[in-house]
Order: C-alpha cells, then structure tokens, then sequence
DNA sequence: ATAGCAATTGACCTATTGGTCAACTGCTAG
DNA sequence: CTAGCAGTTGACCAATAGGTCAATTGCTAT
C-alpha cells in the first residue's frame, strides 16, 4: 500500500479531530440533559446550546433524538460494569463482596448521572434497554446468582435469598444517585463528601455482612 | 337556617357528583400518566384521552397542567405515609420495624405508579418537592434517626447508621416499584404476586435484623 | 316555568418540538 | 493549485404542545 492515510486510525488530521471533539461534546451535553429531563424533557436545542453548537449539527452527527439517546445509553452501558470486579464462586464472599459495594456505592455517588439516566429509561419501562437487559444483563445476573448459590452451599455464607441480595444492593447504591436531592435535603448537605461514600459503603456492607455472617 | 343544602358536603345534587367524578377520573389518569411517561412526556391530551374527557374540560377543572401535576403529587403525598404505623422510641423495634417494612414493601409492589411518580420528580430534582421535603419528611426523618439512636443507647439494637438504614430501607423497597421492569425482565415474570411480596419483604428484614442483631 | 350559573366542548392561538434543506466554508487529496 | 467532499449552519417545515375562548348545554333554586 503506498497510502498509509487510509483507515481512520492512521488519519488524525485538522478534520477527524474535530469531528471527535464535537461528537464527544454532544455526547457529555447529552448525557447531562437526558439524565436530568429525560427522554422527552430534553430537547435537541437544549442540548445543542450545552454542547456550544447549532442544533443542526448535533443532528448531523446523530440522526436522530432517538440515536442520539440510544448512542447515550449504549455509552454508558459500557461504562456501567466497569471497574466492577467480576465475581466467581472461587472468590472469597467477604473480599469480592466488600470490592463490589465499595465500587458500586462510588460509581453511584460520584457519576450520578449514569444511574439517573438509567433510572429514567427504567420509569419509562426501558423501551430501549429491556432488550439489552434480556440479552447481557439476565445472563450475568444468573451467572452471580449461581455463585452465591454454591458459597452457601459451601458453606461459606448464611442462607439467604440471592436475587434478592443483588437487588437490594443495587437499590442501596442506586438510591444514593437517584434520589439524591432528597437525601442532600434530609442530611443537610450541598454535594457528597468522601467521608459520606466510605459511610455508605460501610453501612451497606454491614447490613449484607452480617445477614450473611461474615466478619468484616 | 331554612336551607340545609348551602355547604358542598349537604349537597349532592347531579351536578356536585359529576364534578367529583370528573374529577377523580382526571386525577386517576393523570397519576398514571405522569408516573409512566414523567411530568414532560405527559400531554395533557393523552391524559385526558385517558380519562375519557375532552382536553378543554381538564382544564376546566385544573387551572394549568403544574396545577395539575401538584395536586397528583400531593394526593400520592398524603397517602404516602398512610397505613405507615407511626414508630417511637418505646416501640418494640423487633415489631415495629416489621411492621413498616412489610408495609413499605407492599406499597411498593402494589402501587408502584405512586412511587414512580415520586421517582420520576426526584429525577428531576424535586422542583415541586423540595419544599415538602423539607417541611415534613425532614423533621420526621430526624425523629426517626432519634428513635434509632435511642434503641441503639439503650442496648436494644446493635450500633449502626441510623441515616443511613433509613436509607436503605426506603432504596430496598421502592426499588421493586422504579425498576418493576427490569426485575420482572431478570425474574422471567410477568407481575409481582403475593408470593414475590413475602419473599421480599423476608429477605429486606432478614438483612436488617441480622445488622440490628434482633432475632425473627 | 325560567333566570342564572356551573359545566361542556370544538375551534383556535402561539410557542416549541424534532427534523429537513440548500447554501456555504474550509480541509485534504491528487 | 484546485476539485471535491466532510462539515457547518440559518432558515424553514409540519406536528404537537399548553392554554384560551365563546358558544352551548343542562341542572337548580326561586
């Protein structure tokens, strides 16, 4: 090949650069306005303008309010589980317990905005995300499902109801995103602090740790 | 007084029972719409639509579609707390936390429209709420908090967070209503039935006594 | 019976929505 | 240097939003 320009990794001119630049911008100011209005609260003005460029550009990039949110939720689902430590049944429950929570209540606290977005779409009866919950979030689900099911079994763990232990973890984190505004009215506060996600995250793993008899 | 029919409550001519019929299907719409679709996604003709009235007569009975929305929101408020069994510090806190739990668990799985308006508000952040939250769910979440310490001071619970058990209450249960759909998409259901709400409510107060250190 | 008022409703208003389009700009490849 | 195309943008469009209004209906008190 005499042309090394040819794929758009090997051609990072004056052009592709801003193209990245402006779809990372509508992205960010998109996330923003979905999470805080919802779907049909946001609007492809209000977007544009947070996004600093004309409302026809941001449907240059993205064809559609209906790409443009669902590129959104498809963003943040890829960020969603990482940095969640997977969990298996060789692991010890206290360790990957506590590294789970840890990671969840944080995720929570510090990028709200994710959680919301998702509890938005959720309330909505998640048009969008009930296929992808079908698809890749039901089979992880049975997959920790199955892992606790063998640490108690083993004998490594109390009995206690699985699903519901996920569930009630991902609410407690949730909640802390969600339903921030109350929480921040109720404890008297402007935004979290540090000391109130490591407060959090020990009052979460206290309650799991001592429903399922493990010492922290 | 020769007319005893002057006060609305010694009246209920056709005409009075028809405004408060009119009325209730209105509210009753308008509560599931704007649970399911949020204050912005809600037309006032889909809900009048739904209630079965021209649009011009929504409006002829609220003012405005905020008129509207605030006095669903402060319907659901009222009943919010209802049934609620009030919880003070010489409480057994064995049966008093039994009591609210199944009761908040119930509310969640039979109401969920109730929780998913308040959810949808909070998303938000709580324009119409933030002021009754501060008003009324502060000081009885303070009173709370003061039972709890009480309990805890006095050797009838073990020490722990009491903000933040609160807290994991109210996430553990009206999570079960925010994300009905992901969870029935998880559990392979189609409705929560009574089954689901004892396993629930089974599960949520075996995480808490076993932190409190209060035997079933 | 009837005057008068509450209630009903279709037509209509303006503002905003998501989306289109054609004219324009400026980078890049040859 | 220049042809051509990716990218930019203001003007515009039909549909829908919340809300108004005036004409009409029908109940009720006298």
């Amino acid at each position: 090949m005499t042309n090394f320009q040819q794929s758009s990794k090997l051609k990072p001119n004056k052009k592709e650069i801003a193209r990245l630049k402006n779809q990372a911008l509508i992205l960010k100011a998109a996330e923003t306005i979905f999470a805080n209005q919802g779907y049909e609260g946001a609007s492809m003005n209000s977007i544009a303008v947070a996004a600093g460029v004309p409302k026809a550009n941001v449907l240059y990039y993205f064809k559609s309010k209906d790409n443009l949110y669902e590129t959104v939720l498809e963003t943040i689902l890829a960020e969603w589980n990482l940095g969640l430590t997977d969990i298996s049944r060789d692991d010890d429950p206290a360790q990957a317990l506590t590294s789970y929570i840890a990671r969840k209540v944080r995720l929570a606290c510090e990028q709200p905005m994710k959680s919301r977005l998702i509890a938005n779409e959720m309330l909505r009866g998640a048009p969008f995300l009930s296929s992808h919950i079908r698809e890749f979030t039901r089979p992880w689900f049975r997959g920790k499902v199955a892992v606790i099911e063998h640490w108690i079994e083993s004998g490594k763990i109390q009995p206690i109801n699985p699903e519901h232990l996920i569930f009630m973890i991902w609410a407690s984190s949730q909640y802390y995103a969600d339903y921030q505004t109350e929480i921040l009215i109720l404890q008297n506060k402007l935004e979290y602090e540090e000391q109130d996600i490591i407060e959090i995250t020990q009052s979460l793993k206290q309650l799991v740790f001592a429903a399922l008899g493990l010492s922290a």
